[in-house]
DNA sequence: CCCATGTGAGACACGCATGTCTCACCGCAG
DNA sequence: CTGCGGTGAGACATGCGTGTCTCACATGGG
């Protein structure tokens, strides 16, 4: 049963990645199973969200543990943890969205934690001399978020390839567009 | 008639960015006319969006106009036309976000013709040498817009100063975040 | 075998945004 | 003053998604 759960809510994942409006009907569709079943593991659809949300905040953590940030140069960190937010980069870009509809809402605690880790090791990359000073590092987490998000529609479109996603963002974010002489 | 309409354009724009899914109630109410008249410029929701995606490309077509793409290095024609984008970018925002929704639909053609001149700058970057070449211009361009939509809700929720708007995603886009040596 | 549990299918009412309509009101030109 | 266009306010019906309920059916253990 708990399984079934995690099955239904990964089905809903990807359903809602690429259609945020879908209905519980297609929801419960989607995952194969009847609308009232649904509505047993899930009491609504701001039932639904928030264990999306929940689910979301949870592969994060493990992405950010496997990811081992403060291991080695922060900029290696960056780019296995955009490594690992691939897999689970569509069902961000979903919770990114829909996060700017709950303004001053509740903002889960999860994601501030979140957003503090990954904060944290641009902070650690500026400190140990790696990145540069002048952009925050709040800004360089929502940049990460917004190019993941970006990235994620890419491939959802068919623009991108999932196999460049890591690279393509890793490069702007750390390199940027510019032609560099040396290395 | 035909400015008022504009204006009632540009306040359901203003609100519309904030909370996309404000009701036709709340947008008549945020351009202080009655839902009856907002209903006689716009036949419904959808008419309404779509008046708004075709300000929003008119918008950034006269935002790559005043950035001048063609004129000197591509990288100052990337700083104006972020500038450029500012005053636009909360429409911009919305206007990204709800794209995510008409998955195959007709995509306003419009859309099409700003991407291709903004994909033929950063093209135009990477012919003379200022741009790096193993990062499409097609992902340049989709990055602009995620960073851009990402800048606008960070300015929205008073994260950051409108002031850096600009300077954030520039550096961001064409710098990077590693620290340089040089210049 | 028989009962219990979980499920699918469907009916039903409700809330809500929407679209449409009517009516009264106001300003203005004739 | 009078007729007219534009407006605000509100009523009304409609469609759609949702939440809740009932009932029939299948499966599996006692």
């Amino acid at each position: 049963m708990a399984l079934d759960r995690d099955q239904v809510l990964r089905s809903a994942a990807a359903l809602l990645t690429r259609k945020s409006t879908a209905t519980m009907d297609e929801v419960a569709k989607a995952a194969g199973i009847s609308r009232a079943t649904l509505h047993r593991h899930f009491a609504g659809r701001d039932a639904l969200v928030r264990a999306l949300e929940t689910l979301g905040i949870e592969e994060c953590g493990k992405a950010l543990d496997a990811a081992r940030l403060d291991e080695g140069p922060a900029s290696d960190a960056v780019r296995r943890l955009v490594g690992e937010f691939e897999p689970v980069a569509g069902l961000l870009a979903f919770l990114y969205g829909e996060n700017q509809l709950f303004e001053g809402e509740s903002q889960n605690e999860g994601w501030a934690r979140i957003d503090a880790r990954i904060a944290a090791l641009f902070r650690r990359g500026q400190e140990n001399g790696e990145f540069r000073i002048d952009l925050t590092p709040a800004w360089l987490t929502e940049a990460l978020y917004g190019l993941v998000a970006s990235g994620a529609w890419a491939v959802l479109d068919g623009r991108v390839a999932t196999k460049d996603f890591q690279f393509m963002i890793v490069e702007l974010l750390l390199g940027g567009a510019l032609r560099r002489e040396e290395s």
